[in-house]
Order: structure tokens, then C-alpha cells, then sequence
DNA sequence: GCCTGGTACTGTATCGGTACAGAACGCGAC
DNA sequence: GTCGCGTTCTGTACCGATACAGTACCAGGC
């Protein structure tokens, strides 16, 4: 009586049935049941005849194979690893270039049996992914560093990969030499002949406008190492830049700051506009067109990133490129790594990778007007 | 010394360190350990003045939160569900439409504390994510009915939903009505006085070309209700489509069927052109643009899924509009409800959606040229 | 004084596995 | 004969938590 009551509990039945477990099928088989986990996990510890008869007794019992909780908790691992995102996780899916990291990690992981879950930052309910779910290491992608979220990844003691953020001693990173790219897209205007130098950026948290200390602007590791590049190179040839901020909410990131910049006399209008992004470039240039400026006649534009947009503009859009696909490669092989280093009692240097970039020179930039 | 060695076993030291469970804090503290899990979980059970005291000790002994490994086994959930993707998860991200469906389950899940682990169906290795990695549900999306992941899922009696799949009696699915969109579409077509009429499809496993018999082609259910939508409104009419496919991992898909269409004497060729998605329809134009046809003087061209490109196209296209979002909140929702029916005994019928779908016309049909 | 009911905390029995050290057995070698 | 060894299976001790049924204690009503 009492033992049915117990049986009761939980999901011990389900639709009436007991619960299948290791036990049921040795029970039924008439071994131990460390020799039907062994049947399943480590074949080689049993003949092949009594293996099969585990099998076949645990089909028979509709028997899916060992739970994965249950093993998670015996082995330490679970097989899943996090991917924390940005807040805008809607973003994530819906940039290109985002979604073609998420892709190529996917892809990278996939032939490793791990899965890749999402996490995202949002600390509205007390349920937190971050802290909760059963995890055996993360990435942390393009995070706001003092989200709560990324300081459960750490207590958690989780191997963790930092990709497109500001990288932390112990911590592997994968990120791309984004200052140097911005740098040569700028050093590309002042080439040209441009004197008069706009740059478009998008924010976060701020609020859209123009800028006037641009160091001092809060944003993220991308973007302030992004500014940096294209500050070295204006500061060098001794030209202070023009600087636009839009939301990063807004669907037309690129319309905002490129009305704040070009929307002005022609003498006072920038020639060449550097952007924090393709899709922002892309804005860029519409409002140009509206403004009835010609790209790049009237004015240049640079992208960052070189996501498909950037070739399928017109004109093509002169940007510069980084390898969305070999940073997922290199964030999946970081992390698996950690987490193999993690399992032995070794701990070597956290690696810091830098991906290069390269400026791509399209239609989108010429000399400029006289 | 025989318990030092038990205690080097897996992870139970970390650096060194013993690892922190709830019995090291309740034995800190010197309460219960079940104390202890009540001050993390359940914080009405237990004085302020004691939870406080818990969570101080817990926080200098550097412990996180109750391990959720041993949560998951001790409570039957882990806060995690997961998505079944097709084989080309590549595709899952880069494809604008399922990108947009992922993104609107992820932000619909979100709240409910619930992250989201991405599965796929391949079978390569022994590790199957979609068998071994811990999990309160699925989703299954647009998969090969015959899938083995599929099966996994299904046997270990998860809770699921189906999206975009045929739909099965027991289990909650979400769908489209792809074929009265597919009929409207086709419908469009003859209203406006189209009467050799082209269907431009894409193939997973089969192989491009131009198809016989469109009915008996191997396809997913989303292929086939289309499929049967246009014949429906095209039978109706009288009228024998030519129906050309080409392959689905083509970045240009539809290039093939574009030019197995279009590129005859104008006497055979198609006037107007059904295509099974946005990003086909796209290749069409651009072949249609390249053999020195104008859409849609020379031919008028239809969509499927009213796509962010539908409308950047140039002309704009006339497309069949799904709401996406809402499909991704339908979905998320419908796997919620199941998740926690499956917690109660209760066993109510599952529900089968069916979301609309309807007609957008744009600038890319136009009346048969004569 | 005794019973009722509520709050605060504890004890015990799980959850479903895995790891490792045996134990039993068969077989060839010395 | 028995020693050594490999193969095959078993026993026990966990992994880290939660559920539920107590138990202890106190206030209040009759």
C-alpha cells in the first residue's frame, strides 16, 4: 500500500505505467543493473549475446535509453553547451551577420553531439537560465559585461569563451582585430581625399544624437574598439570627425545618424561616412539618395562587417570584412577545448585568438568632390 | 585516507578545493540540509533571519545555487526545451523566414524562464543530442517525418508540437494553411488572364530538373500543400503547369528552376510563375531580368512567405503572406501548455492550429501579355 | 489542562544513473 | 596443481538535489 503511494510520486508512472529504469530491465533479465548501463554505455564490458538480450528486453519495455538527468548528474556532463546573447535577442536571429556566427557554431558543435542552448540575459524572472539550466560550458557573445547573467556563468565555474567582447586574463576570447579594420576604412577616406569625415555609429543604451566626446560614450567592446580605429587614423591626419549615434532598437539604424550628418550644408556636410555596421551603411545610403546626394559622387560611405547586404547593395558597398564563419569555428573549437581542459586537472593559458579584417573596396566610396 | 581518494573522483574538487553542496553549507550554518534547499527554493518555509544567515554562508563559500543536475533528477525538469531543426541547420539561420520563427520562440520563451536548445537531426555521430541532452519538451520544425531524431523524441514521450509538418493525432502541431495560400496565389495568376502558368520549386533529397508528376515528388509537407494549393486552383482551370525544381542548398535556388522555365521560344514559355518561397522568387526575377524578360510585363512572378526580401525587391513582390512571429508565439505557447498538462494527469485533446495565410499583392503581376 | 492549528525546521527515501573495486570463471603456462 | 591473467558480471558508494511526512514549539480557545 505504502509502496504504491511512493510510486505515485512525481512522474514515477506515467498513464499508469511504472517508470522504466535500468532496474526494470534487469530485473526482467535477471543481471545487475550496472550490466544494463554497461550494455548501453560501455559495450565492451559485456558478450555481445547477453547485450543483445539487454537490448531487446529494453525495446520491448519501450525503454529510450539511459535518462539524461539522471547521467548528468552521475557523469558531470550533460552534452548541452550555452550560448549567452545580447539582450536583443530577437536581434540575434534577425542580423546577419549574428545569425551566421550562431550558424557556423551550430554547425561546428553538431559533429560533437553537443547541443547549443540559448541563454539570454533578460533578468526579469526569477527562473535565470544562465543559472539553472544543466550546461558543460558557454559562450558569452557581444554581452554587456556587467550582465548579471555572465557573473552566474562565472560563479558557476563553466568553461566559458568570450567572443566580440573585452577579454579577461583567465578567460579564452576569439575576437577580430576590429580597431584595425576600422582603422584602414578610415585611412581609406583619408586617402581618397576626404577631409570632412562623418561617422555613423548606433547605441544600445544611450540616446540617438550627435556625439561630442566620442571616447567617453558608453557601448560596447566592438564599438569602442571600432571608434578607437577610426579615431587613430583621423587623429593622425588631424581631422576631427563628425559623430552620429542612432538606436540600435530602431529597424533603419542607419537613418538617424545619417539625417544628423548629411541632412546639413553642403560645406558643412561630411564627404565620406564611416559606419559601425553594414545595416547602418545601408540606412546611410538611403537617406543620401533621398537627400538627393549621389553615392559615392556626393558622398562616401564604408560599412563594417561585409554581411551579404553589403555585396547585394548598389552601389556595392565598400566595407570591411571579417570572417563571421571562422569566428563560430574558432569560438566552438575554443570552447570544446576548454571544456576538455576543464575535465583533466590541467589548466594552461587561456588563449586570446584575433581574427583579421580587411577593407573591401566597392562602389560605395570614391575621391572626393572638389 | 580512503575517503581522500573517493573525494578525487570527478569533479568533487575543484583546484583543490572541496566542492560546495548543500551540505557543506548546512553543516556551516548548522542546520539541515533541507533547510538549506529551502532557503534557495522556497523562501516561505524558513525564518528571514535564517535565510539570511543561509545565504550568507552560501556566498562566502562561493556556492552559486542549487546544482542543476541534481534539480533536474530530483525534480523531474530542467528548464530547458528543445527545437528540432531540419538537416541544413546552416539553413535554419541564414534563411530570413526560419531565423525570424526561431527568434520569435526564443523571445516568446524567454519570460517563462525556459532557454532553448537547438537539435539536429543528424545521425552522425553516437552522441544524439535530440536522445541524451536533458529536456522538458520539443519542438519539432519542418523535420523528415522519418527522421531518427524524431523518433527519439517521440519515444522519450517529451512533450512536443509540431510546426510546419503533418500533423499527427496525439501530438499538438501549428501550421500555416499553405494551400490556400498556394491557391490564392495560383488563382491570382489566372484572374488576371495567365494561362501557361510555371511552378519553380526546390528539392531536399530529390534532384533538379523538370518534374512529371508533382503530386508523387518526395517533399516535405510544407512543399506538398503547396504543391496541391496551386494544383487546386490550377486544375480547377484547366490548366497543366510546367513544374521545374531545383536544389534547396543552392544559395541561388531559384536559378535552376528559373531557367528551365523560362529559357524556351516565347510560345512555351510560362507567362506567370508560382514559386515555393521568396528567396526562389528572387532568383527568378534575377533570371528573368538576365534572358531580357521584364517582370511583370513578360512574366509575373508569385512568392510564398511575404519575406523582409518580398518587399525590398525590386519590383516588389506579390507573395503569399504568413505571419511568422505569430507562428514562432504559437508555437512556444502551444509547447508550454503541453509541457504542463504533461505535469498534471490531465490528457485534453491536442490542438491543431492552422494560422492563415493570405494574398499580398505587389508590383511583380500583371495581366498576361497578349 | 487539553486540544487545535500554524510556523519553523528535520529525517528519510527517493530521483536514475555511473565509477570503481571486486568476484567468479575459464584457460594456458610452469 | 596452482598461478597469473583476461573476460564478464556484480556490489556498493556515490552524484546533488527535492518531496513529503514528521516533530517541536508556541499561541489561543474552551
Amino acid at each position: 500500500m505504502r509502496r504504491i503511494e511512493l510510486f505515485c510520486l512525481k512522474q514515477t508512472t506515467i498513464g499508469g505505467m511504472a517508470r522504466v529504469t535500468l532496474q526494470t530491465i534487469a530485473d526482467m533479465v535477471g543481471v545487475s543493473r550496472m550490466t544494463v548501463s554497461n550494455a548501453f554505455s560501455r559495450p565492451n564490458q559485456l558478450s555481445s549475446d547477453l547485450r543483445d538480450r539487454i537490448l531487446a528486453a529494453a525495446d520491448e519495455l519501450g525503454y529510450v535509453g539511459p535518462d539524461p538527468s539522471g547521467r548528468a548528474l552521475a557523469r558531470g556532463t550533460t552534452g548541452a553547451v550555452g550560448v549567452l546573447l545580447t539582450d536583443s535577442l530577437r536581434d540575434a536571429f534577425t542580423n546577419e551577420v549574428a545569425a551566421e556566427f550562431l550558424g557556423a557554431i551550430a554547425a561546428e558543435l553538431a559533429p560533437t553531439g553537443l547541443a547549443l542552448t540559448l541563454l539570454t540575459s533578460s533578468a526579469a524572472t526569477d527562473a535565470v537560465p544562465a543559472r539553472d539550466v544543466p550546461l558543460d560550458g558557454a559562450l558569452v557573445y557581444s554581452c554587456d559585461e556587467t550582465s548579471t547573467a555572465v557573473a552566474w556563468l562565472e560563479r558557476r565555474r563553466l568553461p566559458l569563451v568570450f567572443v566580440d567582447q573585452d577579454s579577461k586574463p583567465g578567460v579564452p576570447s576569439v575576437n577580430i582585430d576590429d580597431r584595425a579594420g576600422a582603422r584602414a576604412a578610415a585611412q581609406h577616406l583619408i586617402d581618397l581625399g576626404h577631409r570632412r569625415i562623418g561617422i555613423a555609429d548606433s547605441t544600445v543604451s544611450g540616446e540617438a544624437g550627435l556625439v561630442d566626446d566620442p571616447r567617453a560614450a558608453v557601448a560596447s567592446h566592438v564599438h569602442r574598439q571600432r571608434m578607437l580605429g577610426w579615431l587613430d587614423a583621423l587623429d593622425a591626419a588631424h581631422i576631427t570627425p563628425v559623430v552620429a549615434q542612432g538606436l540600435h532598437s530602431d529597424v533603419d539604424k542607419g537613418e538617424e545618424p545619417a539625417r544628423l550628418l548629411l541632412d546639413r550644408p553642403a560645406g558643412e556636410r561630411p564627404t565620406g561616412i564611416v559606419c559601425i555596421s553594414d545595416v547602418v551603411a545601408y540606412g546611410v545610403v538611403q537617406v543620401a539618395r533621398r537627400l538627393g546626394l549621389r553615392v559615392p559622387d556626393d558622398v562616401s560611405v564604408v560599412g563594417f562587417d561585409d554581411s551579404p547586404l553589403a555585396s547585394r547593395m548598389e552601389p556595392a558597398l565598400t566595407t570591411v570584412h571579417q570572417d563571421v564563419a571562422a569566428k563560430g569555428r574558432a569560438a566552438a573549437t575554443a570552447l570544446t577545448r576548454a571544456i576538455e581542459q576543464s575535465q583533466g586537472d590541467a589548466k594552461p593559458r587561456a588563449r586570446h585568438e584575433l581574427l583579421p579584417t580587411t577593407l573591401i573596396v566597392r562602389a560605395s566610396t570614391g575621391p572626393a568632390p572638389l
